[in-house]
DNA sequence: TAGTGGTCTAGACCACCCT
DNA sequence: GGGTGGTCTAGACCACTAC
């Protein structure tokens, strides 16, 4: 095991150590190494290998408790499938179905006052519009709206890059790093046109995600709204305390 | 301005950077003094500033550029209405509504099939059970009912601290710190019961949040039953990115 | 008491942005 | 080029837990 100059040593071995709490080199339930003797191990300092438990911890992956030691979670063996990160076919593999993505549309047309609104842009401002159905196990369970500006779109989305994350046809079309993203979360009764696509009774609640995302420059630089049937596929957060 | 040893430096410094973001004494979309600056000016360690930093920016106060600077995110205003952190009462303030609660019960009986899964504890275990209404500008928006097994309980609940959120509910009265929770988020059509402290029409649906609490040891503490009108208040979530 | 994680320092070098 | 944040080191001391 080489560490490379290149990559930040922390995003080396965060994946080594996630690696080893998978595939239980670190049992659930069990205790890591100590900090010092991982950083003998990988020839690292101390406080990058802290750095580097800091970031699992705060993502529910271990636990860690002063004078004692640093444990891995066992309860959040399917830990990724909380929300947050934002890859809803991995979402479903984690959670024990198989995925599959069906492209509903894509067009280019005016935004709608929502959009304009949350993108802060002027309402005949011209968007490229993706709308897609998630499946589990062949059953759809999210509808997404994808919404891009075309001012910030360089050429017209693939066809076949229906598939990519918001994240990645960002990075593709537009070069665009998203920092952070901001979610309202709704209950709503599954509208007719949501229904259509969900394919259920139209008697009961599924969940709106409302998202926007923002680059380093902090300006909006995609909208999302996403239907979400939570009774196929739980919407789950983890929140470190204090 | 001095800083005491007694406390961490950086549990000093957050609150203090958090104070100028607050009071525009860096104001919105401004820039804040370097890394350098402030570790001069504050008699630290660039390090310990780095680490309030990286908390702020994880919060999303801030936003960090490499290079550039460090910046107040103005579209964060109301940060502190995102979810997470979890006082009800603070939440509602935060949206700009006067708030307060009205105790619903206290009572102490036997767990129900749900409490008693997530707590992993036996079907006939004496639980206290805690039940809220928080209301913004007198209207009933949240109304939650918390649960806490007898056996890690020291004592009644008094009165008095009906109004105690839960993780200082656990501190006083079994002296147990939430290390972290686990929230599912569903919709649901609001049933009679939840309907009667609502106050609302049958007809449209509200979100419930159904969370478990950890300590340190990893084991349950408590359990909750939120049921959220996100008419009123938004559930917001922030989420940095990478 | 030994070993653990928690905090903090001082300094180095790098990548990046702006002018 | 000069300043910014990003990464990393080596070492120190402290607080806490388990034994």
């Amino acid at each position: 095991m080489t560490l490379q100059r290149s990559k930040p040593i922390v995003d080396q071995i965060k994946p080594i150590l996630k690696d080893r709490i998978r595939n239980k080199v670190y049992p659930p339930g069990g205790r890591l190494p100590s900090e010092s003797d991982l950083a003998d191990e990988l020839r690292v300092s101390r406080a990058t290998i802290r750095s580097v438990l800091a970031q699992l911890a705060a993502e529910g992956f271990i636990l860690r408790r002063q004078g004692d030691g640093t444990y891995v979670n066992e309860r959040i063996h399917d830990i990724e499938s909380r929300y947050g990160g934002w890859n809803f076919l991995h979402l479903i593999e984690l959670n024990g179905y198989s995925s599959s993505i069906k492209p509903i549309s894509i067009e280019q047309r005016k935004v709608s006052d929502v959009e304009a609104d949350w993108l802060g842009v002027a309402t005949d401002t011209s968007v490229t519009s993706i709308e897609r159905l998630f499946a589990a196990d062949d059953i759809p369970v999210i509808v997404t709206i994808n919404v891009i500006p075309d001012s910030i779109l360089d050429g017209a989305v693939d066809l076949a890059d229906e598939y990519l994350p918001i994240d990645e046809l960002l990075k593709k079309y537009c070069d665009e790093d998203i920092t952070y993203a901001i979610t309202d979360i709704d209950a709503v009764s599954a509208e007719k046109s949501v229904i259509k696509e969900l394919k259920r009774t139209i008697d009961y609640p599924i969940l709106k995600l409302t998202e926007t995302f923002y680059n380093k420059a902090n300006q909006p630089v995609a909208f999302g709204l996403s239907y979400y049937d939570h009774r196929m596929l739980r919407l789950r957060l983890v929140q470190p305390w204090g």
